[in-house]
DNA sequence: ATGAAAGCGCTAACAG
DNA sequence: CTGTTAGCGCTTTCAT
């Protein structure tokens, strides 16, 4: 029995005579492997969970590409789920991955200030936020600053000559990353001395469904718009889509900035102008940050990291051309 | 202990007084249930093991989306892992999903005739293609008819007038898919009397990346083509945005219809025609075949389910004016 | 280099 | 209704 699972998981520690024996034992009985059997004996799943808000915007898809393979590099798996930007399924499904003995957790939450940062810091699993803007707090982060890129969306619209700048925002409530976006496009119109019109600021959920009512919103006030920052690149496509449904051109009559830069945006009609962030990347560190809590154990203290975000100019914003 | 474990399962099974003390010793030292060691015991793990081809286009996260919903009704988990349509990766992950004791397997795979088949078969575990067309083999699937699909595609081009049709495919060698689209496809030319010209029919692997050098391909022939089948939407996307680089307009120079009508699919512009997947309905099928197979044990026999697709007119395609 | 045996934390069968 | 106990299949000592 033990030389079996010598074999198994160092062959060159058993006699090569031995060694035959067992293979043919195996073959025999067409034996499998029982992976949680091994978990359960050495409570070690070399697996990592992975908590997402959605599995339908390739943003994630991005970003888990990179943890995935950086995992996989290490001899690690990744037990995805996704949230559905529901709060309260974000602790259940956190309960689960603890459950099932994840050795480390990644994590992309609606709050990462909610209580669900306590549960993380107790259970002693170590956890780290993806995508948000953290600086301080017990649980570790990996993500750009989401205020900054907002500033820098919006100060690309008024640099372009754009006054009425509207938002299209992710809601609040179900996205900490939506509402520090938010905060750099406040801090942006006050810094240019642009009036911040309530009217113009729309939270809507997550989904390109959403975007029509959102736009509409906007579209209908006494004095629309002339530019729109959306806080992903989705709801800018969303936002787009609605704007020509309306009849209205882009970047010609109503530019658009978006944030993320999924592959899509650079392949719809306009091009999208976008804030870029390195979510393959981000990934990557996120399980870096994970493995190195688990080599230093106990007495790992939690880290910040922010990675820099990039506009990238396309062709959904043009400056405002007055009659 | 054997209390604590009924307390956990169905606390109504215990008295009251009982219950209460349970809870107290579970505040006390701070107990965390071990999902790993349950599912040892037990040999379940309510889970489904799911593997796709890609986390990248959004048809297989709409797929996800049912397989989870329908999982999560029955109090089953969903593993996802991702094979980046590489199909030895398959292999080794079908392998990894079954020695974690997956009690059942959905998957999308390069070629559902291949070797996986049988080891499927073989493994005893209940496993169920999905999106793939078949109508026999050891293995149960739910899909649509994918070569009907590419022939209704490839009709409705025809009914336009083109003559030259061509085919931006995914490689065949990692998509039974798009093989059997590519098959509809010839079955219309022949049908319409219109020769198949291996120079319009480019297979490129997958990824929005590889759009650029096929539709280079295609339209630097000699007789370039006036329409343009792509076997997904995300190609299809991807053609868009080329030819609009070539300073093509789609669909005045070019018609260019798609395949799975992912949401964005009616957001780009022009808004794309496409074959209409299920896909929701065929995740939700497809663990409900799962565990139906679970609940007969040994005696199930492979079904296959084809569900019905559908062309969606939208912007994308248009009659062919000759000058 | 190999075999024997304990133990991981739960469930299920059984006895009380 | 509750406590006792065997056992799931691996790893990890510890002898040999």
């Amino acid at each position: 029995m033990a030389s079996v699972s010598r074999f198994i998981n160092s062959p060159e520690k058993v006699r090569a005579e031995t060694r035959e024996r067992i293979r043919l034992a195996i073959q025999e009985c067409n034996y499998r492997f029982n992976f949680v059997a091994k978990v359960f004996s050495t409570q070690r799943t070399q697996t990592i969970g992975l908590v997402i808000p959605t599995i339908t915007n390739t943003v994630f898809a991005d970003s888990t590409r990179g943890l995935q393979d950086e995992a996989t590099r290490h001899g690690y798996q990744v037990l995805m789920v996704n949230a559905d930007y529901d709060s309260a399924a974000e602790s259940r499904l956190v309960r689960h991955l603890l459950e099932r003995q994840v050795d480390g957790l990644v994590l992309t939450v609606s709050d990462p200030h909610g209580p669900i940062a306590r549960e993380l810091a107790d259970a002693g699993t170590p956890a780290v936020f993806l995508f948000s803007t953290l600086s301080e707090g017990p649980v570790s982060s990996v993500g750009i600053d989401n205020e900054r890129g907002g500033f820098d969306a919006t100060t690309h619209l008024a640099d372009l000559g754009h006054e009425r700048i509207a938002m299209l925002a992710g809601s609040f409530a179900t996205s900490d990353r939506s509402r520090h976006r938010y905060d750099g496009y406040c801090r942006c119109l006050s810094t240019r001395g642009l009036t911040l019109d309530p009217q113009l600021v729309v939270q809507i959920p997550y989904g390109l469904e959403y975007c029509r009512e959102g736009v509409l919103r906007l579209m209908q006030t006494a004095n629309p718009p002339t530019a729109i920052f959306a806080s992903n690149d989705l709801m800018a496509i969303g936002a787009m889509g609605e704007l020509r449904s309306l009849g209205l051109s882009v970047p010609r009559d109503v530019s658009v900035v978006g944030f993320d830069d999924v592959l899509m945006s650079s392949y719809v009609a306009p091009r999208l102008t976008t804030i870029r962030q390195p979510v393959y990347e981000m990934g990557r560190r996120a399980v870096q940050m994970v493995l190195d809590a688990l080599g230093r154990g106990e007495q790992s203290v939690p880290r910040h990291v922010i990675l820099n975000h990039e506009l990238v100019v396309r062709e959904s914003t043009a400056s405002l051309h007055r009659a």
